[in-house]
DNA sequence: CCGATGTCGGATAACGTTCTCTCAGGTATC
DNA sequence: GATACCTGAGAGAACGTTATCCGACATCGG
């Protein structure tokens, strides 16, 4: 009736570290120290334990090894897992992690804070040895009781907290690419697409890219020219900012929709009404999502080399699980690409 | 020097199941009780001890629960988490999750059999208490091993083994829906596009819609008009599939993709020869993929209802883990979305 | 040839839960 | 008023691993 015999399917055990041990001939002790690689053993044994490893299909139960601390495992917090420029994040992430002993678990925590935390606390509960937030909607003082239980590295959110690592792309520039590009084609009255649930909370994202928008255009003297529409990061937020902008006296004649999504929404709203970009007006996105690359859709935006991110994300979360004690801020460099979506402005709206 | 007291932050230490049972004046086999609500525990008592988790934030060490069987966390195994499909998936999932004790926990496996059998090995060495895969593409007999050790639920993958459940769209239907769309429009010579690659393995959902098509042309007395054109679902397999359509001495007037992703690679295809979809021809995705509805893309697709079948997977797999012997295998009505990419045949086409 | 040093292997006590089993006391039954 | 039964509470042994300590032996310097 127990598990001693009973399971429909002739259930095999699975093979412990006591079994190697025995089959070996040698102490469950030496066996953890070949498993290991700790100090101590002999190259005979050490043969001979993984002659036993092997042959017994043996692989560390990971609760138990959780049970003395390390489980080698990280775990990464993301909002929701359709996000393409999260996949290249994590992808980028496997990278480093594959040659290392670590693997990658990923927990969708939604999008407000009380379930982020919740699913933040649910990595932690699971012994986790260091944790990846994407974009974490999290407090700044979650943050930082999260990171004195366990190492963290925070991506996407300009952080510039002493006990916790980020990498981020530089947001501020990505901003500054796009008026670049947009006042070299011609344009002065410019929009910008603001998100504004959260854009006061100066270290999202968010409001980076509108703080480099609205410095890029005092830099070209157009601050005057400078039109902040405010609505949300999303497909609808982008066909809200449609409407919004066409309900202006003096339109711009070029937008920043701030992220690919709400660029999409406001493409799809055009559409609707018979337009498009940049024949209505010039439009750019920021994420570089591989949405926007396809043809029909060819949006102007920003690249943010998620896997890179990803990359050092994980780089700087190894080293300091092997204890480095200064956290490490990294900023990464992103790149303007261009499509289809910016042009000169048409002579209408000269 | 040991963690007693020298890390740099004063780290507080985690309460643990011996801390609320002092904490409550009970034994800690009681306070387990309390946890798990098992039987013989007094209200007073339950109260107390409920009283005592609160104030010490008490949460269970999930290690600690797995070393003795239950972690109450299940794990998804997914190809990639950039999938839109996918996301749905783990939605539906989450939304009956979430009232019961258990948690997700994804997986990103990649896209060979190999390391998407390490990602499930690693799931089941963290003792996930039962595993859902997402079109996985481990072999029949790996899939049988693993459902030996842990319930199983395959999403996407038509298997009727009698030890895995599974939940999957009726693509065959899926597949006669998109024919009879087209067909009704007025075509008669039809493509279809297909996944070479895994086509043999006749419970993927590549093989399924494949049939479908051909069974549904053979109704219309049109099995001489269907014409399949072998590549690979991805963008850059849509992008193929319109050269070797191009190739063609009887060009199809409307072409059936298989999958979104396809669609999208031949229409950027299409868009980059300055030609567009239903012009060149008609076109058809599968899956819905929320791209889809974007107004310029306009896709006409199949949509397989993500969040029905994650909620599905959902139940199915608690169902298994409480003990219901026999496999279940459910087959979900999947629905046509018609946009703007298929329309009746050209003038020339005819 | 003796003590000091170094190397390899093993015994064993945790880690935080669960769960079976035992026990104490109360209540019902005759 | 003795016996059987029930109920609530606790003791204690796992679960699979790690890491500290300890001992045995070999080597080396004087």
């Amino acid at each position: 009736m127990t598990d001693t015999d009973g399971g429909r399917p002739a259930r095999t055990k699975r093979a412990t570290i006591v079994d190697v041990a025995r089959h070996a001939g040698v102490s469950t002790a030496s066996a953890s120290k070949v498993l290991r690689n700790a100090y101590g053993v002999s190259d005979a044994m050490k043969e001979r334990v993984q002659a036993s490893m092997e042959a017994l299909e043996y692989r560390p139960h990971r609760p138990a090894r959780g049970m003395r601390g390390r489980t080698y495992t990280v775990g990464m917090m993301v909002s929701d897992i359709d996000n393409p420029y999260f996949s290249l994040i994590a992808d980028g992430l496997a990278s480093v992690l594959r040659p290392s002993d670590y693997e990658l678990l990923v927990s969708p925590g939604g999008y407000d804070a009380a379930s982020q935390n919740q699913a933040i606390e649910a990595l932690i509960d699971h012994q986790m040895d260091g944790l990846i937030l994407v974009a974490p909607l999290v407090s700044p003082a979650d943050l930082e009781r999260v990171s004195g239980e366990i190492p963290v590295v925070v991506v996407g959110s300009h952080t510039a907290s002493p006990s916790v690592d980020s990498v981020s792309g530089d947001d501020q520039l990505g901003s500054r690419l796009v008026v670049d590009h947009l006042v070299a084609l011609g344009h002065r009255r410019i929009g910008f697409v603001a998100n504004h649930q959260v854009a006061a909370e100066s270290h999202r994202p968010e409001s980076v890219r509108l703080a480099g928008f609205l410095e890029a255009m005092a830099q070209h003297d157009l601050s005057d020219e400078a039109v902040v529409i405010d609505t949300q990061w999303s497909l609808e937020g982008g066909r809200d900012a449609v409407r919004l902008i066409d309900a202006l006296d003096n339109p711009p004649s070029a937008v920043f929709a701030g992220a690919d999504i709400t660029a999409l929404g406001m493409m799809s709203e055009l559409w609707e009404g018979s337009r498009s970009a940049p024949d209505a007006y010039s439009l750019a996105g920021y994420d570089n999502s591989r949405i926007a690359s396809i043809g029909p859709i060819g949006l102007t935006t920003v690249d943010q080399s998620g896997h890179e991110v990803g990359a050092s994300a994980g780089r700087l979360l190894l080293e300091r699980i092997g204890g480095r004690g200064e956290a490490s801020h990294l900023l990464l460099r992103p790149e303007l690409v261009v499509r289809t979506t910016t042009a000169p402005p048409t002579p209408r709206a000269l």
